[in-house]
DNA sequence: CAACATGTGTAGCCGTGGCTACAATTGCAG
DNA sequence: CTGCAATTGTAGCCACGGCTACACATGTTG
């Protein structure tokens, strides 16, 4: 049984994802978009991804480039570093991962999207990696 | 595949998520710290349970009381209310589920834990529905 | 080139969940 | 009963992620 020690170890770590959460919506979002055809990410596209006022995302933004995820000019549009670019690849995986267990599963597509959303952040690597094995082991 | 409008919904769903996130471990933990040898949950114990200060429990528990989850009066103990106790229970059960579910898939104990902390406010009642499932069957 | 729509930035506010420092209460020891 | 330790409350600060309102750039379009 768990010490009390290790249960609010647990829980600071769940606190700490929760930063890091944002973030990672954030790069997978400016990847995907650069990705498409609008062929850059500007901070509109962003305040629609994610239906908040284009004064969040700015803010969020500031965020990002003091923490080294991306670059941006007054004006410009919002492209991802060589971090960022880790990063938005391994959440994008993740997400994808999850997704594709969840339909595994059982659950109906639309419902496993939104779970996967809210779950995705807080997966270890042998969870995922369970995940993982359970989606090949029903991928008939 | 999903609409612009449908992603946004996604996250606005994972965010409003987020705001009952803390009232759900809090309810928790008072109804577990309750029912244990101290027999009544005081802020002194859920600061210790969540490693934080115990002004910031004592805030938290402000807002539960707004919320009418909890009840305490100046210098005493806190106590749920009926809405507390039925959010306790749904949240305690949901919690060893998604716990159960980590562990038959064959995630260690100790990851599963943390890892169950984290999921479980993230688990729709579908999902949740698939996870027992899962683990009925796997039970041997 | 001027004007106007669109897109960004800035100022300033809010609630949540963190904190330290200090004041007040309680309760138990002497 | 007095006094001290532990507990709780209060004041005031911070960062984050929301917002509105207003200012400033950009880039078409006439």
């Amino acid at each position: 049984m768990p010490t009390k020690k290790q249960i609010a170890d647990r829980h600071r770590r769940t606190r700490r994802d929760h930063a890091s959460e944002t973030a990672e919506d954030y790069v997978e979002a400016v990847a995907e978009i650069a990705a498409s055809e609008a062929g850059e990410c500007r901070v509109a596209n962003l305040a629609k991804r994610f239906d908040v006022s284009h004064v969040t995302v700015t803010k969020i933004v500031a965020r990002l480039v003091r923490e080294g995820l991306v670059e941006t000019e007054p004006y410009g549009p919002v492209q991802l570093t060589a971090a960022g670019r880790r990063l938005a690849a391994k959440c994008r995986e993740r997400h994808e991962t999850v997704y594709a267990f969840l339909v595994a599963l059982g659950v109906p597509t639309d419902i496993a999207a939104v779970d996967a959303e809210g779950i995705e952040h807080h997966v270890s690597p042998q969870t995922l990696e369970q995940f993982a094995t359970f989606v090949e082991k029903h991928a008939e």
